[in-house]
DNA sequence: GGGTACAGTGTTAACGTCCAGAAATGGACT
DNA sequence: AGTCCATTTCTGGACGTTAACACTGTACCC
């Protein structure tokens, strides 16, 4: 390696340019620019071709054996692996790409990303694909509109990624989808899907069939609804649930009011609610409304559970320490994300067609609930 | 259009596959396997000689058009730009990129992003970063191990990304990072970086300044902290400058408790401070542990603000409705992303070197705070 | 011994873009 | 008309990979 050709300091290894002798900390101290492209433009990276000399064989040859082809005998393809360890060889993407038309990358669209559920989903997301061996590209909306999404859309389009995830809660969103002919697989995630895109989402219905049951098992009759929007696939599913376990166990489904997800509606809806007391328990739409139910009883003199029952939807870490902490329904977004792109790789892979996943909520009783007085 | 030899259905149009006179939705609803990758397969998007052939000009004329060259003269570039929308060309990513060695994508590396304040950071780098023609790529650390970081730069140098936004709020991470040469610009963001990385973060100095100023212009004398973890960036920073606040004002900076950033340290923590009473105000590292606190003073009788005070840090949409309603600092996450963005783009674009900046945070007063008794 | 079969390897040609240099165009000036 | 220059346009490679096909050699069969 006296005079390398082209910058590797072997062994596997992608931090390029050091000195002989240097190590990376010295470098980096010397105070280069090192985050200068100057470095990166002369650098010169291996290239098939240069392990292929190295090996005595040819780039095609190596290729087999990075791609894993089987015809490739053991003895060669050991020297092969030897060549690309010593030469730090790492095979080029954009070149890879443009020849196979696969960018190995996964789009994800999502939005409300500063709340619990949908960061948590993305989480899950990013993992599974990372695991299965594909980039993800990320595209955030600030607001929801035909707009914004085509936006994204085309974004992904202009990266030719091999699959779109969408992740925003919109029922509006899927319909903006509907009317696209993409060219890759879409799977929807926190939702059902269509009839043209595969779906994987929490079984909304039977959490809000799992918190109403509770209260309806603790005793109480007179159970409201605090809904989120009605323009999300959660609020419409919550607060549809409810009101067929009501009518199913023969009680009114009467009393359904509707915020915005905001700790800041529930604690309007919950001044109303303290002021008419018609109802003894509240099966609120998710946690941050039931934060904002709390508050207001809590001012108006509204002892939670004593005189009015409280359940939550989500489960956020900070649930368990409201006051008092909450009964809820929890959502297992990890194992969502990864259905999600189990979904998708099967869409890219195999071809497969339209499909959806549901994963099962789990309901977690805590102080807010209790028989009524 | 008779017998297109692409599939593009003009207009600028990126929906490709349609036949003519049928819509997008009337494709999606014969239940052709549309997500298979069939289509994408046989469809053959036109590229620059594509265009070129319809403008009647050489495929580097076009190239020159969509690269806004100036030697080309104008009714050139009006016909070439008509041909480029009626067969919706759209340039090829991975071409492009495989020549210029540019990928035009910004990876980040993020970890915690299920709590607010990263979240929000990540919204706001992936705005800026696609608002200035970038790809976002993201990389989740779901534990912070000089492993895991490595395996995470390892992803985005094979996507041969451009620049790593570095969002993970350990001060180990910045320290694995310096023993690194990637040959790529290098921010990190919610840090001041190192002479080695950029960094753009909010200045946490001054927000713990203006909590614990605002306590002392009160009248409280005894003024506890609760930091977060030690590991933390800023659980350290806001921890120093709570000492040194207190220090120059004269007063003992010995009431100092360690938690997690969890609601359930804040909690375990507000129980020994409920029992002990030592402070009459506490600044809080974060207002999920100060929920956690105003939990277990609720319970052990203490009353917020009348017997101790509370300030928290980073005004979640939730704390305006904890109870009391938390006076807290608020950090402007999306100016951070954009800051963050900025410095990249220099680094990419101009080769400049290493930099900060630094984003003010705004302290909001509430009702957890009050002159003590 | 000539044929097939097939594993193992090499050769050549794409993929779609940008870059350098060459070539054409059109005036302005001799 | 011829020369020169500036502007505009074209031609011919790269870039690093994979795919299709061609070529060896060995094993095995009739």
């Amino acid at each position: 390696m006296e005079s390398p050709r082209f910058l590797a300091t072997g062994a596997g290894d992608f931090f390029a340019c050091l000195p002989p002798g240097a190590t990376a900390a010295f470098v980096l101290r010397r105070g280069v620019a090192h985050n200068s492209p100057m470095i990166k433009r002369n650098a010169r990276l291996p290239r098939l071709e240069d392990v292929a000399e190295r090996a005595g064989v040819s780039h095609q040859t190596v290729s087999r054996v990075i791609n894993n082809h089987p015809n490739v005998s053991k003895a060669t393809r050991e020297r092969v692996e030897a060549a690309i360890a010593e030469l730090g060889y790492r095979r080029n993407t954009a070149a890879r790409s443009l020849v196979t038309r696969r960018s190995q990358t996964i789009g994800v669209l999502a939005s409300e990303l500063s709340q619990y559920g949908p960061a948590n989903t993305l989480l899950g997301v990013e993992q599974a694909a990372r695991n299965a061996g594909y980039f993800v590209s990320i595209a955030a909306l600030k607001s929801v509109s035909r707009e914004s999404i085509f936006d994204a859309v085309r974004h992904f389009m202009d990266q030719s990624v091999d699959g779109i995830v969408v992740s925003v809660p919109h029922s509006e969103t899927l319909l903006a989808l509907a009317d696209l002919t993409l060219g890759v697989p879409v799977v929807a995630v926190g939702s059902l899907g269509s009839d043209a895109v595969s779906g994987a989402m929490v079984d909304q219905a039977r959490g809000a069939e799992l918190a109403v049951g509770h209260l309806i098992e603790l005793g109480h009759r007179r159970i409201g609804h605090v809904a989120g929007p009605q323009d999300w696939i959660d609020g419409v599913a919550r607060a549809e649930a409810w009101s067929a376990t009501m009518r199913s166990a023969g009680l009114e489904d009467d009393l359904l009011m509707t915020g915005d997800w905001s700790a800041g509606s529930g604690y309007e809806i919950g001044r109303k609610l303290a002021a008419e007391r018609s109802a003894t328990a509240i099966f609120v739409g998710n946690d941050q409304m039931a934060l904002g139910l709390l508050r207001a009883f809590n001012e108006a003199g509204v002892r939670v559970p004593d005189d009015v029952s409280v359940v939550g939807f989500d489960d956020q870490p900070e649930s368990g320490y409201f006051t008092p902490p909450l009964t809820t329904v929890r959502q297992d977004f990890e194992e969502l994300g990864r259905r999600c792109i189990d979904l998708m790789l099967t869409a890219i892979e195999d071809g497969k067609g339209v499909s959806s996943t549901v994963v099962a909520p789990e309901l977690v009783v805590r102080q807010s609930t209790s028989a009524p007085a």
